[in-house]
Order: C-alpha cells, then structure tokens, then sequence
RNA sequence: AGAGAGGUGGCCGAGUGGUCGAAGGCGCACGCCUGGAAAGUGUGUAUACGCCAAAAGCGUAUCGAGGGUUCGAAUCCCUUCCUCUCUGCCA
C-alpha cells in the first residue's frame, strides 16, 4: 500500500509510473487525495470537540469536590450535545478512514525506473543466460515420464489420498527433495541468512500484512474452523515476524531464509502447463527475506540475484533471469527478477525463482518501521525471493541430466544425497 | 477441552472512577563529580494521527484487541485474543 503523503507529493509522478503497468491512476488518486483531505478536517474537528469535552470533565470533577452540584449539573448539561458531535464525527471519521484504505489497496505498487513497459510475458526483458542446453537424444523424457520410469513420484498415488495437485515422493525422489532442501538451506546460511522455521498456518492479520488477504483470499487454503489460512509461501510467516515493528538502523539488514511447503488453491488453472510437477497445490520452497534500509535495497536485490545465480551454477542447469515487465509485475512489487530453468523434454522455460523489491509497499501495510541514528522514523524496505522452488528444480534436474544409465545427479548435491545416480 | 489467575511504557512493577501518558525502580542518553572508571548526582527517555511552510509548540488517541456504561475509564460491564497454574488428552 503506498503512502497517502507519498501520493499526495508526488501525484504526476505516481500516475505516470503506473502507466507503465497499464493501470490508469487518474481518477483513483484525485478520489485519494479529496477523501484524504475529508479525512483529516474530520480529524480536527473531532480533536476539537473531544478537547472541549474533556476541559469540561475536568472542570465537572473540581466542582463536584469543591460541592457545587449545581455548576456541575450545568455543565454536565453542556456536554450532551458535544457526546452526539463527536460521536457522528468520530463515526465519519472512520468511514472515511476506511473509505481511503480500501481505495489505497486498491492502488499497485510504483514500478521502477529499470521495469520495461509491457502487458504480459512475452514483454519480458532477458538480462541474464547461463548454462549450456544439453543436446538429448531423441528418446529424451519429459519429467512426469521419468518419474514414472525410476518410480520416484506417483501422481496418482497424491490422486487417491488427496487429489490433484499433492504428488508422493519415493525413495530416491523423497531423498533427492530432502538433499534439494539441505543444500539450498546451506547455501543460504553460508550466505549469511539466518535460518527459521516457520508456521505452516498463519492468522487474518499476517494474510492483510503481506497482502495475500484480501485480494488474494481465493488463492489460500482457508481453515475456517478456526479462521488460519495455509501458508503460499514462507514469505508470509517471514515477513509477518517484523509487522507492527519499530526496529533501530543498526538491526538492518535483516536477513532471513526458511523452508516451508507452500500451499496454493490454483483455482482456475488447466491444461498442458500443469502437467506433473509444473504447477501443484502443496510443493516446497526455501525462502529468502531482507528487511533493508532504504538506500540499500536495490543493492541487495542485486545481491540476491547474484546469490540464486550462484546456486544454478552448482547445480549446472541452464538457466536465463528476466526482469518482469509492466504488465507482468506482481501487484506489490516494484521491481522482479524472475528466473527460469530449461525443461529440455518440455522444450520451454520453467520459473523457478522470483526475487522481489516491494520497497515500502508491504512494510506500509505491515507497519515495519525503523529508527535512524538521527531519531527519525521511517518505513523499511523489504525484499524476498525463493532461493529456490524444489518441483521444477526437480523437473530441470530430471529432464536435463538425464543419461541412457539414468538420471546423473549434480555434483554438488550428491553428499546430500548419498548417491549418484537414480536408475 | 474444563477450573482458576492474569495481560500496564525497552524491562520490572504500583495504580479499582476525576489533576494518570500513567508512581517507583532498572536500563538507556546527555551533563556534573573523578587523573580515569565505579559509586554518587542532575536532566531527559513511547507511538500514531491532526493543527503549523517547518521546527518549537499545542490538541487527540493509545494501559492485549474491539465494543458498552459514565460529564469523566488503566480502574466498572460485555465480547474476543493471548499467557500462566491445576486437571484432562496427546506426538
């Protein structure tokens, strides 16, 4: 959510910039700023009045010690009518602080200056390519066939006890998930994240504060029993540890990973894009967070690229990074690396990881502030990304190492797993 | 899940209807004292919103959260969340 002030002084500016996104801001920040400024006359108004009312009380108060009934039943009379003021004002003042809120959700983020204008994915820029695309034989598999082939994950297995979408890793497939998982999280340590491990379920509050909730609500799993959703991403419980924080300048950087499942409804999706392990409901994902100061969060971002680059390298898969255009960026981001993995028997790119600035935009939301050494408080920026997503890494790894004898596991996971081959 | 107790500032802790944004202590910051330090001593030490060009200042709100009673609520009532103790259940 942005900032009101933030709007307010830089209107030209916000409107332009959305453009990019094809979101046309005209109108909705002209009803912004009017409501805004309803807003806040109702705000002094109810100030004044309830400051009336309280010189009242208290002068009220010394009569009755003093034993001047009367005076005080006077003035007691008196503050009828400034209880019914205040009460409509304050009533008012809500609607319209509500009325302003929900406009702002309502708004995306500002995109950066870097973020090519674009509507869709095709628009998306390609800054990066590493890794050679291995020339397969003509028998080469698709992923959902050699998980078949080496019996190491059963679609319909997931069918039975769940449904679609929730496949069964076995034996050297539940091996290789858990050596994924390892790896990734030592990279991250290494790397000088701190590791968590979060809840799997998270409260209404955490979903408004990371902005799942409500625009997304349709996408969670939602228990209503007891009112907690499923998480979709570590990014929700990581964030959400920071939300209502006021923290010192000399705390930042915050740095944090953490592997979870994710949990994603998918509601509406079909077709060929979906096949085997490209799009499920419960998949698992290590997870990285920044909380940055301002200054230093473009810099960071570019860290974190660096670092998820260095990963792919390891595992020498061919990878390519697009930075998000316009039109793809997600609503709260203002600035998106995503990075794709060659599926060589798919013959087609497969995202694996999208690393984010969302600068103020979430921090706003979750209230994550912090104090300069000068005393001055402000929002932090934050910035996530996944380092990495286990199903299509896995699908990259089975249809881009795999060999007449089976599939060759990389090199640098084979200590984590404890073999070299699946056959 | 049942019974009881409780949630107050960075922390501890007092406060059961009026001058309480809140005693006292600890911590922290700055000053004095000291050759230096400790001790001692003085001052200061929450957040949000609004008024103001801005600072200073002023106003309003905030004692887990939301609502109510009252001229007036940290204090009384209701709802809700959380914590602790005992009992029950359980990896």
């Amino acid at each position: 959510m942005l900032q009101v002030a933030f709007i307010r002084n830089n209107k030209d500016q916000v409107i332009k910039k959305l453009k990019k996104r094809n979101f046309n801001a005209d109108s909705i920040v002209d009803q912004v700023l009017k409501i805004d400024e309803q807003r806040r006359s109702l705000q002094t108004q109810l100030d004044k009045t309830l400051a009336e009312s309280n010189s009242l009380s208290k002068e009220i108060g010394s009569l009755f010690k003093s034993g001047e009934k009367e005076k005080a039943n006077i003035l007691k009379e008196k503050t009828t009518h400034l209880k019914e003021t205040s009460k409509t004002l304050s009533e008012d003042l809500n609607t319209k602080t509500n009325e302003l809120n929900s406009l702002l959700h309502t708004i995306p983020n500002v995109p950066n200056e870097l973020v090519p204008s674009g509507i869709a994915e095709d628009d998306n820029e390609v800054v990066f390519k590493e890794g050679s695309i291995p020339d397969l034989n003509e028998n080469a598999l698709p992923h959902w066939d050699l998980a078949k082939k080496y019996d190491i994950i059963d679609f319909e297995l997931g069918n039975k006890i769940t449904g679609a979408g929730f496949p069964v890793y076995k034996g050297k497939g539940a091996s290789l998930q858990r050596a994924l998982i390892s790896y990734f999280l030592d990279k991250n340590t290494a790397a000088g994240y701190t590791e968590y491990q979060l809840p799997y379920l998270v409260n209404e509050a955490s979903g408004f504060g990371t902005g799942q909730l409500p625009d997304k609500e349709g996408q969670m799993y939602h228990i209503t029993e007891d009112n907690l959703y499923l998480i979709p991403t570590a990014e929700v419980p990581g964030t959400n540890i920071f939300r209502g924080d006021l923290l010192n300048e000399n705390d930042l950087p915050i740095t944090i990973t953490g592997y979870t499942p994710c949990f994603r409804r998918e509601a509406g999706s079909y077709g060929a894009h979906v096949r085997g392990l490209n799009r499920l409901h419960q998949f698992d994902k290590v997870e990285i967070i920044r909380i940055e100061h301002p200054d230093n969060s473009y810099k960071a971002l570019d860290g974190m690229v660096d670092h998820v680059k260095d990963i792919l390298k390891e595992l020498e898969l061919p990878y390519r990074i697009l930075r998000l255009c316009g039109g793809d960026l997600g609503f709260t981001s203002a600035l998106t690396y995503d990075f794709e993995v060659y599926s060589t028997a798919q013959e087609r790119w497969l995202e694996i990881s999208s690393i984010s600035n969302f600068e103020s935009f979430q921090s706003n939301r979750l209230k994550l502030r912090f104090k300069s050494n000068d005393g001055k408080k402000q929002l932090a920026h934050t910035l996530n990304g996944s380092a990495l997503a286990l199903p299509r890494v896995l699908a990259g790894i089975l249809e881009n190492c795999q060999t007449p004898e089976g599939i060759a596991i990389p090199e640098v996971l084979v200590p984590y797993t404890g073999f070299k081959i699946i056959d």
